[in-house]
DNA sequence: AGCTATTGATAAAC
DNA sequence: TGTTTATCAATAGCT
């Protein structure tokens, strides 16, 4: 039986892979958090967070930009602009990023069911997995990927 | 002595007093997990919550606008720049994969958006999320259509 | 990716 | 808005 929960101090934790353990348990409960606490009270938030891979994660509702627009409207600030999505170059995809996505998208069915509580998640949800997507077909670094995403 | 904490439904409170005290002391700990996340990772983070009454509150490290900066810089024109100057072939067309697969995805999360009103339904969206990014997937290249599905 | 013992967060009531 | 208390929820260490 596992040894269960002790207490930490709040500081930067020695091994890289602790720390990424640490930040992906710790975001889905940040996120968790944000979620109901739009529900509860119907507050706009948002929430951006860089892994210590440098990938950015985010939530928001109603949406991260709306939310984040609001924020600098108020402050004064301009408005962020979309990356153009449009784009007509030929398709190409190598077998090798097709099996890799191919196989993460059969393991995506299990963990969205099981991570899907409320229907407003799905804007998140879907944001994750253009999110992955976009990652399977780069293939590139994280930390580079990462910033593709809008 | 009090009644204590009791389990609550995650959907919106009925008193707007009741939302208030509920959002305080929900920012309070929102607030807090963000920070520890920070602490214990090293990950930068924003977080902006507008209260019922419409006010923002915000908390970033290591500031709110240095990491939306972040988010907006590594999301915007300077990423694009950075895959355009890379040169080189490879680049050329994993970037045109890119911009496919993000035009086809923006346009999923739309009519995604659109067409789930229940909470019954967002297993049925995530499976055909997973059956058209399959069939795109596959569609690109027939060839391997066995291969992957077997 | 799952399991528990614990710590941590918080709904009610004052 | 702050404090207290009884519970519920999140998660650190293991496997």
């Amino acid at each position: 039986m596992g040894a269960g929960k002790r207490k930490i101090e709040i500081k930067k934790r020695e091994k890289e892979e602790q720390r990424m353990v640490t930040f992906s348990k710790r975001r889905k409960g940040l996120f968790k958090k944000a979620h109901e606490l739009h529900c509860l009270t119907g507050a706009d938030v948002a929430v951006v967070a860089f892994s210590p891979a440098g990938r950015p994660y985010t939530h928001g509702e109603p949406s991260i930009d709306a939310t984040i627009d609001k924020y600098f409207n108020v402050n004064g600030r301009e408005s962020n602009n979309n990356i153009a999505g449009g784009g007509g170059e030929e398709y190409y995809c190598k077998k090798a990023e097709m099996t890799m996505m191919a196989s993460w998208l059969e393991g995506l069915k299990v963990e969205a069911y099981e991570s899907v509580d409320d229907l407003a998640l799905v804007k998140n949800l879907v944001e994750e997995i253009r999110s992955k997507v976009l990652f399977r077909v780069l293939g590139m670094e994280e930390d580079f990927v990462g910033s593709l995403l809008a």
